[in-house]
RNA sequence: GGUGAGGUGGAUGAGUGGCUGAAAUCAGCAGUUUGCUAAACUGCCGUACUGGUAAAACGGUACCGAGGGUUCGAAUCCCUCCCUCACCGCCA
């Protein structure tokens, strides 16, 4: 949620910055502070009328130990009406502070200045490409044939089990997620984060104050005799971790690297974008989150990028990172990075991260702050970026590194497997 | 699933109707003392909204799991819900 403070003191920036997201409700923000105007004039009425009758009270209990019961019981019936009134305020407050609420909620964050125009994926900046485009031999095969070929994964046995999209990994496929988890746990350990494994359901309130509630019930599992929802991403427990507290400025910022499976029903996709690893409804992926000084937050997010960066060298695959443009990125990021990387036979790039700053976005919901130098709280920035997701990474890693006789497991990954090639 | 206990500030924990936004202790912060460390002593030390201010100071209101109720007045009494813990059963 945005800062009803901010919106407040500067209207003009924020609906030309919402602008740039092609937000298409930017009445709300008039509306917005009309309802605030509303709200805190209300407060203050029912606050004073609240401090009245506690005055009274305060008399009365004087009086009754004077044993001016006669004067005592005068006073109950000034009261009385006072109460009348403070009981219509607080409908009269409650309603304000919840239209407010619902109005907070559907104003996505406020893009950087660095958000370049746009509308759709095209309109993304590219803005490095590294690696060269491997030239496959003749009769290369696609992930999903390679999977087949060597029996590395089974779709069609998943759709037994559960359904579709949700994979079986076999053997050295297996094996090789596993690798790829370690790898990139061990990595981000490196990198000075802290590994927590969190629970992969999460109640009400944490969907909630992440964001995915209410915007993205639809595409969450929800178990409901319990009321829980599966994760999404790791993105929502461990952020989660940090809910309601306020941090020491000293121990930012707070670095966190989470494997998790992620949950997602990915209502409406079809075809290519469905085919192999390239959209399932189960997936592995590993998570950074990091609570930084707001001051800090964009150096923060370089670091981040630069991590991304690195584990898709070790891995040796071509890769590309885009700034996203307004109309392109989520709701609730101030600037967000993709990565994408190339799958050869597929001939297409993938994503496979996506690396966002949300400001005070998430920690306003999440009641996140820091106490700064001057000892007052303020709210923290929070980050995060996959580091990163499995499927599409193996699948890239098995159509680039295809040979003749196997597929080649990039050095860096080969203490984790223990092969050095898929055969 | 059964039974019992309990939810109070960063922690422990007191508090059965007004003197309690909340004792005490610990932790934390500032200072005094001190060769250093330790100890001792003094003061400060919840959050949110809101008024006020250049910013502070300062003021108001709310919050003792959540929501309702009783009362002039509720952490304290009543109702509903949620959660946690312990023990038993079952399971890994």
């Amino acid at each position: 949620m945005l800062e009803i403070t901010y919106v407040r003191q500067n209207p003009e920036d924020v609906k030309k910055r919402l602008a740039v997201k092609h937000f298409a409700e930017l009445h709300l923000v008039d509306e917005l502070l009309v309802i605030d105007e509303t709200r805190r004039q209300t407060q203050k009425v029912l606050d004073d009328n609240l401090a009245r009758q506690n005055a009274i009270a305060k008399e009365i209990g004087d009086l009754f130990k004077q044993g001016k019961k006669a004067e005592a019981e005068n006073k109950k019936a000034e009261v009385a009406q006072l109460k009348e009134d403070s009981k219509s305020l607080e409908v009269k407050l409650a309603d304000a502070e919840q239209d407010m609420r619902n109005i907070l909620v559907r104003i996505p964050n406020l893009p950087n200045p660095q958000v370049p125009e746009g509308k759709i994926p095209e309109h993304n900046v590219v803005v490095k490409q590294v690696g060269e485009i491997p030239a496959l031999a003749e009769g290369a095969l696609e992930h999903w044939d390679l999977a087949k070929k060597y029996d590395l994964f089974d779709l069609e046995l998943g759709v037994k089990i559960t359904g579709a999209g949700f994979p079986v990994y076999k053997k050295q496929g297996a094996k090789l997620q596993r690798s790829l988890v370690s790898f990139f746990l061990d990595e981000a350990e490196k990198a000075g984060y802290m590994e927590v494994i969190p629970p992969h359901m999460v109640n009400e309130a944490s969907a909630f104050a992440t964001g995915q509630l209410p915007d993205k019930e639809g595409q969450m599992y929800h178990i409901t005799v319990d009321g829980f929802y599966m994760i999404p991403t790791a993105e929502v427990p461990v952020t989660n971790i940090v809910r309601d507290e306020i941090l020491e400025e000293k121990n930012m910022p707070a670095k966190f690297v989470a494997y998790s499976p992620c949950f997602r029903r990915e209502a409406g996709s079809y075809g290519k974008d469905v085919r192999g690893l390239n959209r399932v409804h189960q997936f592995e992926k590993v998570e950074i989150v990091q609570i930084a000084h707001p001051d800090k937050s964009y150096q923060v997010l370089d670091e981040m990028i630069a991590h991304v960066e690195s584990l898709l060298q070790k891995l040796e695959l071509p890769y590309r990172i885009l700034r996203l443009c307004g109309g392109d990125m989520s709701f609730s990021s101030a600037l967000t990075y993709d990565f994408e990387v190339y799958s050869a036979a597929q001939k297409r790039w993938l994503e496979v991260s996506s690396v966002s700053n949300f400001e005070t976005y998430q920690s306003n919901r999440l009641k996140t702050r820091f106490r700064d130098e001057n000892k007052k709280t303020r709210l923290v920035h929070t980050l995060n970026g996959s580091a990163l997701a499995l499927p599409r990474i193996v699948a890239s890693l098995l159509e680039n590194h295809q040979t003749a006789n196997g597929v080649r497991i990039p050095a860096a990954l080969q203490p984790y497997t223990g092969f050095s090639a898929i055969s």
